[in-house]
RNA sequence: GUGGGCGUAGCUCAGUCCGGUUAGAGCACUGGAUUGUGGCUCCAGUGGUCGUGGGUUCAAAUCCCAUCGCUCACCCCA
């Protein structure tokens, strides 16, 4: 083949990565935690498809939201149907719920999932065209107290991680009945200084106002700073609602910042907010974030069903921890490794390594024709703890040489005893 | 979509400003250092149309133009 084509075939697609045995451990470390800690405050894992009706996402993220506007993976099937790449988790999740009538069996529905998300984004540091999340949503719950909860599960999985100073930012962005007014009074109060906002922001200005609060441009911090704050605009549901809130969390000792100018970019949140940020990470330094969903059930066809959920990005968590240099538990590597002095010795060879596997144990031979010096080499690079050399002489009387790596130290043993010796060194 | 930085061996890079032997180093990889034995050391070897295309020149990794790719930032998010 020639190199130029190469080039071209041996390359991923922009803003996709591979995840190599030597990066793998991590990933499973992380998957396994974040299982095992969900499932201990009750949520279940649901699979859904990586694609999507278009129209699933349109509907439930939100017409005029980024991610619908410029970010979406979206083709056509073969029939013409419009499908799309699941760029968040919570609208398949709200779907399958619906789908499969799980409101019906359980009043409370708390499921997690982890996945590929896709995104048609420009990528940078922290962000990725497919990225990893985790997420866990309780469908059926209007109470605060499952907004606490699912909180204390996100932070128990970094916990569980070993990554620290993290912050828990926190807000309330209303509802149908309060949101109106406070979109209101902020269109007021920009209206009259819409010259001293930034070009986007005007375009926010009349699709959305509240994207306003999100701006980093430093002329529009300063009109930003002084504009009407949301909880003088709550109304007594909501303000109730975030003050139980509060009180769950400080009772069970998670500690937050309010930030009234905290802003999810998907279109379905009501009342709480949150994110949680790593400073480490810099320009995207979110490493999870989520709130209340109480109309995206009714949104996408289901009866009114109140619900909250929150998103993870795995890439994102990895890298903090890398960061905070926290340790991850690797694989043990191959235990045993079988050396020939001949070609003549491979099918024995084969043979003993099958049974030592069968038993449990990890077991490894060449396959590559090599001299014994370089199987021996091979071994060494595996961190093998014990070689079993096959040589001509000792196989006469089925016996072969197992030589402990770590000491140097070698004895002929007989073929029969192979298992008996390595299983006292491992149990 | 807008801007900045960078493309030389599998990896990390030197060489580019100021054009001039056969393009280098370390790591990695392969083999060897007396019969069938790893690590350390020593020796040798494989590997590069210097991102790609064009231009200037007697001569281009080096100068000019274009193009592609990567990366960071803006926007937004995980």
């Amino acid at each position: 083949m020639k190199i130029k084509e190469r080039i071209v075939l041996a390359k991923v697609p922009k803003g996709t990565n591979d995840i190599l045995p030597e990066q793998i451990d991590c990933w499973y470390y992380l998957e396994n935690k974040t299982r095992e800690v969900l499932q201990n405050y009750g949520y279940r894992e649901i699979r859904t498809p990586a694609f999507e009706h278009t129209e699933l996402f349109v509907r439930g993220i939100g017409e005029t939201t980024d991610i619908v506007q410029k970010e979406m993976f979206t083709f056509q099937d073969r029939k013409g149907r419009s499908l799309t790449l699941r760029p968040e988790g919570t609208a398949p999740v709200v779907r399958a719920y619906l789908e499969h009538n799980l409101g019906r069996e359980n009043p409370l529905s708390k499921l997690f999932y982890i996945g590929s998300m896709f995104r048609c984004e420009k990528p940078q540091a922290g962000r990725y065209r497919q990225f990893n999340q985790f997420g866990a949503e309780a469908i059926g719950s209007p109470l605060p107290v499952i907004d606490a909860e699912i909180i204390a599960a996100a932070l128990s999985i970094y916990k569980q991680l070993g990554l620290t100073d993290l912050k828990l930012m926190l807000n309330s962005v209303g509802c149908r009945k309060c949101r109106p007014q406070y979109l209101k009074a902020l269109k007021d109060y920009f209206g009259e200084k819409r010259e001293m906002l930034c070009v986007d922001c005007r375009q926010r200005y009349e699709q959305n106002p509240l994207r306003i609060l999100d701006c980093k441009k430093e002329k529009c911090q300063l009109v930003i700073k002084k504009c009407p704050s949301i909880f003088e605009y709550l109304c007594e549901d909501c303000a109730n609602h975030f003050n139980t809130l509060r009180n769950c969390l400080d009772n069970i000792g998670i500690t937050y910042q309010i930030n009234p100018l905290l802003v999810r970019g998907l279109d379905y949140y009501t009342k709480t907010a949150f994110e949680i940020v790593a400073e480490e990470l810099g320009a995207q330094n979110a490493v999870g974030g989520g709130g209340r969903y109480d109309y995206l059930v009714e949104e996408l066809g289901g009866k009114s069903t109140p619900a909250v959920g929150f998103a993870a990005g795995m890439e994102r968590i990895l890298e903090t921890m890398l960061k905070q240099g926290i340790r991850i538990p690797v694989w043990d590597g191959i235990r045993v490794f079988i050396a020939v002095t001949s070609q003549e010795q491979v099918v024995t060879a084969l043979s003993i390594a099958n049974q030592i596997r069968e038993k449990g144990i990890s077991a490894e031979m060449d396959f590559l024709g090599k001299s014994l010096k370089s199987q021996m080499r091979t071994a060494n690079k595996l961190q093998v703890p014990y070689v079993l050399i096959l040589g001509s002489e000792e196989l006469k009387e089925n016996k072969v040489t197992i030589k402990d790596m770590v000491n140097g130290v070698q004895e002929e043993i007989s073929l029969n005893d192979i298992l008996a010796y390595l299983k006292k060194a491992y149990f």
